[in-house]
DNA sequence: CTACTTGCAAACGTTTTGCATTTGA
DNA sequence: TCAAATGCAAAACGTTTGCAAGTAG
């Protein structure tokens, strides 16, 4: 998924629009790929370029990304939804990790809990598809700081 | 920390009352170690005991309650805060696992990531203090049903 | 007694909705 | 052309706050 094209393609098999506000909704989105924006945040980013485009809109755009699965909306740490782009040869979540002084969230991208989802299948019975993990504590130039 | 006397002292040491508005809300959430009540729920629990109560009471002790760490806020799959008695000898925090069909929360009380975080530490600097982990997919019942 | 707590209603911030108007295909 | 999408304003939602009245200690 890349190229403008593809995007038409797939809201045309849908009977959807590419309007402009999408576009450039979902371009403030994959142009920033570890900032957790919040709708707030897209909005007024949006807006530099398109300053007549409507919250509502933002909001109706987000969730319709989220359905196409374009997007993906987290609750993290504090009262916020944010959405970031779905990396498509993402096979699982990436995870976060949330410094609990500066609150800067970074990501890692390792495949954290394949052995314990077997495990937790044979024990339970629940059948894992997929994990979100969070990890909490001191981001190094934190710990350095305070040290 | 089990008996009234245990939390009046509590109380006391900070200079606050244990009212029975008070008292009510702690009882409703630990009676239901596992059920993850939403502000709402909690209310009209409470509000079978004391019509009267009011639902900025309950805010209000909630947030209290989380300040003492009688009681953990969290945020699972949905759009609503939930709020668990929090289980005085737990080192960690416990996890979820979360049936994409029928919605059920089921806890899992085991330690999963000591040795990732000791991992994460040392390719990344950050000092991982806590982890939340939240597990999807599909419970045995539904998985039996949609078999 | 009196500071802390309550219930009520109003206010809050984020998100959703109704509706008349505009627009992409 | 015309269903889909937009902007605006109003409403809805969960949550918080101000205030006068009530109450625990």
């Amino acid at each position: 998924m890349k190229n403008i094209e593809d995007y038409k393609n797939e809201f045309k098999k849908k009977g959807l629009k590419l309007t402009g506000q999408r576009l450039k909704v979902l371009k403030v989105i994959q142009e920033r790929p570890r900032e957790h924006l919040s709708a707030e945040e897209i909005y007024s980013l949006v807006k530099e370029d398109d300053p007549g485009i409507g919250i509502a809109t933002v909001y109706r755009t987000l969730s319709l990304l989220e359905n196409m699965q374009l997007v993906k909306k987290i609750h993290l740490y504090d009262d916020y939804m944010r959405y970031e782009a779905v990396e498509p040869d993402e096979e699982h979540e990436h995870h976060h990790l949330i410094c609990n002084y500066c609150g800067t969230i970074k990501d890692i991208h390792e495949d954290l809990l394949e052995d314990l989802e077997k495990n937790v299948e044979q024990k339970t019975g629940f059948q894992v598809h997929n994990h979100r993990v969070l990890l909490f504590g001191t981001c190094k130039s934190c710990a350095l700081e305070n040290k």
